[in-house]
DNA sequence: GAATTGTGTAACTCATGAGTGTAATTACCA
DNA sequence: TGGTAATTACACTCATGAGTTACACAATTC
């Protein structure tokens, strides 16, 4: 805990409390991400932090305390983020793009890549619950933006839970295999994956696919030179 | 394990240890799948069999064997499915969407959904790097078939590698909301993933997100009255 | 029907890791 | 300087679950 303030008297014991708190929470999470939530030991996450286990506990009552601290404090700072998606002013193409760059981001956080890569089965009970209600508020946050974007044509007509359930899909697995060396920039990703749910695959915006026409049906429309 | 057939004497020896000893890794998925590797006991396991954890050890050597085994043989059925995406003859479009649906059928498969449902840490030494090794031919399958895509114009200009992640992570993430009473057909959902793949949500093929700001297409196409 | 082999069980060992009790020590604040 | 909060050392309990030892039963084979 390398934290400088921490000898300032300007700051309270109560917030010096909180900010420690908070270190094991990152340190757990960090672990957490990395090695797996059952692999990981309380000794491994003293030792990241280069204190004791009993000093853990002084922080924090269980084990699982520190990984629910981790998805709450994730889905709090998120919530923050994504406030202006519920601006009913705005498009919802601008919501959209909102929601993906402002998941995206938080996504590629130590405590935010919790999220998708703990399995919420390490949760027990109600907190387990109280998980998955916040998460099925996101996925409704977007199911309702596409279907509200359908109504008023600026979406084709789609599945919009499906399209959610591909959207996030595609989301929760940044951590899966952005964390290492040299990351790609969040906003690399969110532009990357904003391009593909607005445009498609299609060359340009008149074709679904480029000169082929209907893969299935066979139509000899099919007049590309393609081998 | 309620398998007529291992009374039967037409049926070898090593075929019916054969048989029970994929039952086992089938039973173990489907625990993985639902509790977590590290959540699943080997009783429980045995439990699901109606055998006892000893005889689990006849079959396999270990727990990790197990799990090995699951990723193993979904790998393998995996390949067999996806041999046709390789055939050059066939366009682009269409490998993609063979691709797409293969995979989705298999990822809503006790067997194929340990791949992203567990996590590869949980996996030790070789095991782990010929597993990733075996992913990383799946991702690299796609963006090969992307980036010829882009080369031949059928596809728009986009950054193989992470469009193909976004694909690989709509898919993948399927088991974690799809596992459940009534699941959605796999067909469904990889139908609904490639129209979004190609054509985004572009409500008609003219523009990347409908009429922002105007309504002059006016457009009747989408009669849809989906909420 | 005796020997062999495959299949199964009950009871055990043993390591690991979460969480605790306690007393001693150090940092902080009035 | 005394009191309180923070931290450590360390020894301990305890549950769990992986893997094993020793033994029983079935069918097959000679």
């Amino acid at each position: 805990m390398g934290n400088k303030s921490w000898g300032d008297p300007t700051v309270t014991r109560g917030e010096k409390r909180e900010a420690k708190r908070r270190a094991v929470l990152e340190a757990g999470a960090r672990l957490f991400n990395d090695q797996g939530y059952e692999q990981t030991s309380l000794d491994d996450i003293a030792r990241a932090l280069n204190i004791t286990k009993r000093t853990i506990y002084y922080y924090v009552q269980s084990k699982e305390e520190i990984l629910y601290g981790c998805q709450q404090l994730g889905m709090e700072f998120l919530s923050g983020t994504l406030e202006r998606c519920y601006d009913q002013s705005l498009p919802v193409t601008d919501r959209i793009r909102l929601l993906v760059t402002g998941y995206c981001a938080w996504v590629c956080t130590d405590l935010g890549a919790c999220a998708p890569l703990v399995r919420e089965v390490s949760l027990s009970g109600d907190r387990r619950a109280e998980l998955r209600e916040g998460r099925a508020r996101l996925d409704h946050l977007l199911r309702d933006m596409i279907g509200e974007g359908i109504e008023a044509g600026e979406i084709r007509a789609c599945d919009p839970q499906l399209t959610s359930a591909a959207v996030f899909g595609a989301l929760n697995w940044v951590p899966y295999w952005n964390r290492r060396a040299n990351p790609r920039p969040p906003v690399e990703i969110a532009e990357s994956f904003l391009a593909l749910i607005t445009h498609g695959l299609a060359p340009n915006s008149c074709e679904e696919f480029g000169p082929v026409s209907d893969a299935e049906t066979g139509g000899g429309a099919d007049g590309s030179g393609r081998t």
